[in-house]
DNA sequence: CGCCAGGGTAGAC
DNA sequence: GTCTACCATGGC
């Protein structure tokens, strides 16, 4: 069945789906060809296309509720960007050369999880793969289309599992028994991740309780609280946010990622996450 | 063969 | 607190 999702798009910045899926952030969307990309969301299969005033989609029921969440048409965009390019000119150039670029709300914090736990140390399109083998091998076939996609397993399957199966995918860096830990907090009660992405539960209080798993340092943590948890002032600081920041220290006093987090969180204030988007962005692109 | 890929950890000082 | 070696794997 095929459905329609209209935004309420601003003539500066239209909607641009190419431009924000990116496969930068959500690890889980495929290219099909003719504009339209395949991906599972909510445990739903779906695939979707940039249209004329939003996006076309076929699903086997109506997500409008879900795609709406997911890329965040509850932001009032224009104060977000105005808010970050008043701070700084460069970034104010960036919005300007990117006027599409958005930051996705996933649906699924523990899938997040699981895929930046995976991005250490690694490049995006293997994270991907690791993604779909894991999807493959525990998760739940689902059918669109002649298309056979899977869910991502809940932390309660892969921990009933164990790191058997996990360990036989050749993650590499142990990440088999960094997943099997994740999933063992969420089950003990110990992480609440449907707590954390709560807009009350605070920033600082998040990444604490990230960091407390084995595998997750400062930067994996803001990532999770950037993409999926709501907390827009995360700054995640991997080498291309970090070169892209260079720039602003002067070149005796080399800054450790944690004074670069303060120093972007001061400039930025509460959208740093999305100043931090455009910054990763042109970096991204620059060395393609 | 070497190098890099959206880092984190443990151990050293 | 800061610095370092090391961590497995695949693509080029």
């Amino acid at each position: 069945m095929k459905w329609q999702l209209n935004f309420d798009q601003s003539p500066q910045h239209p909607f641009d789906l190419a431009k924000s899926l990116n496969g930068t952030q959500d690890f889980r969307w495929r290219k099909l060809g003719y504009g339209w990309y395949s991906g599972v969301l909510g445990g739903n299969p779906i695939h979707i296309r940039q249209s004329d005033h939003g996006v076309e989609y076929r699903a086997h029921s109506e997500l409008n509720a879900l795609l709406s969440a997911y890329f965040r048409l509850d932001d009032e965009i224009e104060v977000i960007y105005a808010c970050i390019s008043s701070r700084d000119d460069n970034v104010a150039g960036l919005v300007k050369e990117y006027p599409n670029l958005r930051i996705m709300r996933q649906s699924d914090p523990w899938e997040c999880m699981v895929a930046y736990i995976c991005s250490s140390n690694n490049n995006v399109d293997r994270i991907s793969k690791i993604i779909e083998k894991i999807a493959g091998n525990l998760g739940t076939p689902v059918e669109l289309d002649g298309e056979v996609r899977n869910t991502f397993p809940t932390p309660e399957l892969v921990l009933e599992a164990g790191v058997g199966p996990l360990e036989e995918l050749g993650l590499g860096l142990g990440r088999h028994s960094k997943i099997v830990d994740a999933a063992q907090r969420i089950c003990d009660g110990k992480l609440d991740l449907s707590r954390l992405a709560q807009p009350q539960v605070p920033y600082a209080e998040a990444k604490g309780q990230l960091m407390e798993c084995h595998g997750i340092g400062p930067k994996v943590a803001d990532c999770i609280a950037l993409f999926s948890l709501d907390k827009m002032e995360a700054f995640p600081v991997d080498v291309h946010v970090r070169r892209a920041v260079e720039g602003y220290f002067q070149s005796r006093d080399w800054p450790t990622d944690k004074s670069i987090v303060k120093w972007a969180q001061d400039r930025f204030g509460e959208y740093a996450g999305y100043a931090n988007q455009f910054l990763f962005h042109q970096q991204f692109n620059a060395q393609q």
